[in-house]
DNA sequence: ACGAATTTTGCAAAGGTTTGCACTGTTTGC
DNA sequence: GCAAACAGTGCAAACCTTTGCAAAATTCGT
């Protein structure tokens, strides 16, 4: 039995059958709660009862059917059990906008908030449910929502299906939405005030006296298309500076030769770069130093998220920072609230500058 | 230079609140099928047949039944349907070790290897949950497994968990495991030949000429010990050629300094450092600029993974590549077989060299 | 027009738990 | 010594869907 024919990369498969299984503690296994009820000569609500260690139960009761269920290995049905409860212990995780979906999954930012976000809903007994984003489908999200699988939904991005999520938000309280804040919103949404944190971006590289600025980034998201009104705010208020739109995707794979491409655009008349965040400045770093262009003397580099990443760089990112693990509390610290049937306010955080290196 | 002190960052928390619901589509909302039969005057069975798209009803009928749903927005309950049908569709995906989880959540290895799970499982229509490991729980992994909620279990990493694992593959056939393929192993596994990977790592930097030989990384994981042995294999096999091993855990926050203290105590004995990771090579390689050592020239840096972030870095990474696009798809097909019954042999693939300019 | 073949539909069981209510014994209080 | 309080247990409904089997309705052949 070694190695199936063709696969990729696949070489020199070789077998170690898990045969030979071992004892198997000689118990049959018990398949559901009633028929322990019955080893245990009790009836199956006791079983529930003592299981789930109620005190309404007769202590020596328990211990003994506990025991039981220990030598046979049983627990407790779940889905059976969240079909009565009406409460399922899952959170559902999504990144909105079907296409690629595995661009989104690998990126950086996303990981690591969705990181902070494993964590706060583990620490909170929480299981979390990685949802099936169906490309093109105006229902996706109605369909995760309406499973009756979830007891509350934490979205990553509202990329452009703002209203399909205010749709659903209207009917379905536990959902909050990482994002951009809008008074027109009518769903919950964390995250940072944008504009403020482009605005910082390009002030910086102004006061370090540069003034042909190029921004580097996609304004079909609102939270970059924020960013750059911040940007331009910035950039109007100082004389003599210009600032130039490079529409750069998020995508990972292609970013290199896009970034490249940029440049043969924009060339040496930029001497300042605002980056839609810390991917796409880390990419642009390095591309500059392909070039043989001095970081940050001929041009600066300012990048958006403060990711881990950004001080493993050469030079060290400049870079706004957003408080992805505060953010992370925030929003399930919300959907806590809201699975409780209280309908929380948005949440705006306000971003920093982080000097380093490379602006 | 701009931090807010304490309080991380957070600031000024504004409110949208999401009142004033609009419409609701006047309809009221239908909360199970034999709501909607009513409504259809038809039996619950010939909704539930309808809804699935079934053949056996009539066509007028299951267009009526499924023109009624879609009016009122209502969607079968998941949680009922998954407990009757005894199938979910979900597959978990679990990180063994429960200690300080976000940390290896967030791990750059672990995300990749999730990311292109995530696709496949996606792919084949399945769902991903992330489940709980409770810390120093010898039963974590049978809790998961007997919840009734899974259709298969992919585990991320042995750790050291091996005789927990191997004890619940027993019993339990859909379960996958990334990671060292050992003969004594009754668990199904996919990964890497690491001991050949570690000898191609130490061969490389001594090709180059380098002697003295660091190994960054900690041997308590079976995946780590394997490539010290290769890298011991290969040092043992060349003449005037040592190793020294420096434990490093992979947990990335105190990585660096870490990886700064090692320097204090091999100093500039040593010429070629073999990293049992990428992320332990991207740091190093930091710390050594900051030092102002020449990568490759003084000191030759050679990695493990071949993350993406690998041709990031400057000097971009040397390192031993893992197919882990590949490990992926066929942890998934070998799990697939598994759920359809069959005992499928674990995977062994061979890595391989990737030469860049750290070594 | 009538029985046979076929298409649709309904019934009720099954999937495995949890829990309100009722019931049986024990204690306790007086 | 008797009512009241209480601890422990059992019953059966509820959660909501799917599906084998039987019944009903329709179509077809002659």
């Amino acid at each position: 039995m070694t190695g199936t024919p063709d696969e990729p990369t696949k070489t020199g498969a070789e077998t170690y059958a898990a045969d030979a299984v071992p004892a198997e503690a000689g118990k049959r296994r018990i398949r559901n709660i009633t028929e322990l009820a019955r080893i245990a000569g009790v009836s199956p609500g006791t079983v529930s009862r003592a299981l789930a260690g109620k005190s309404l139960v007769n202590p020596q009761t328990r211990e003994r059917i506990q025991a039981i269920a220990r030598e046979h290995g049983f627990r407790p049905n779940q889905m059976a059990s969240k079909l009565r409860m009406q409460r399922t212990g899952v959170i559902g995780v999504v990144i909105p906008l079907g296409h690629d979906s595995r661009q989104h999954i690998s990126d950086p930012f996303f990981m690591s908030l969705f990181g902070y976000l494993a964590d706060e809903l583990t620490e909170s007994g929480h299981d979390i449910m990685l949802s099936r984003v169906i490309p093109g489908d105006v229902e996706w999200l109605d369909r995760i929502v309406d499973s009756g699988m979830l007891d509350g939904a934490l979205l990553i991005g509202q990329s452009d299906q703002t209203d399909v999520i205010d749709r659903v938000a209207d009917h379905y309280l536990p959902l909050v939405v990482w994002g951009t804040s809008r008074p027109e919103h009518r769903h919950c949404s964390v995250g940072s005030d944008n504009r403020a944190g482009g605005r910082l971006a390009a002030e910086r590289l102004i006061a370090q006296g540069k003034r042909r600025l190029a921004f580097f980034g996609d304004p079909r998201a609102p939270e970059i298309a924020d960013r750059l009104a911040g940007a331009r705010d910035a950039v109007d208020g100082a004389s003599g500076a210009t600032l130039e739109v490079v529409p750069t995707t998020l995508s990972s794979d292609d970013l290199a030769d896009q970034i490249a491409a940029n440049f043969s655009k924009v060339d040496r008349a930029v001497d300042g770069i605002v980056a839609a965040s810390d991917v796409i400045a880390m990419t642009t770093l390095r591309i500059l130093h392909e070039r043989g262009a001095q970081v940050p003397q001929e041009i600066a580099v300012i990048g958006f998220d403060d990711l881990p990443l950004a001080t493993r760089t050469v030079p060290q990112l400049t870079t706004i920072r957003q408080d992805i693990a505060g953010g992370a509390k925030a929003m399930v610290a919300s959907l806590m609230q809201r699975i409780a049937g209280v309908d929380t306010p948005s949440t705006v955080m306000q971003p920093e500058l982080v000097i380093r290196e490379s602006a």
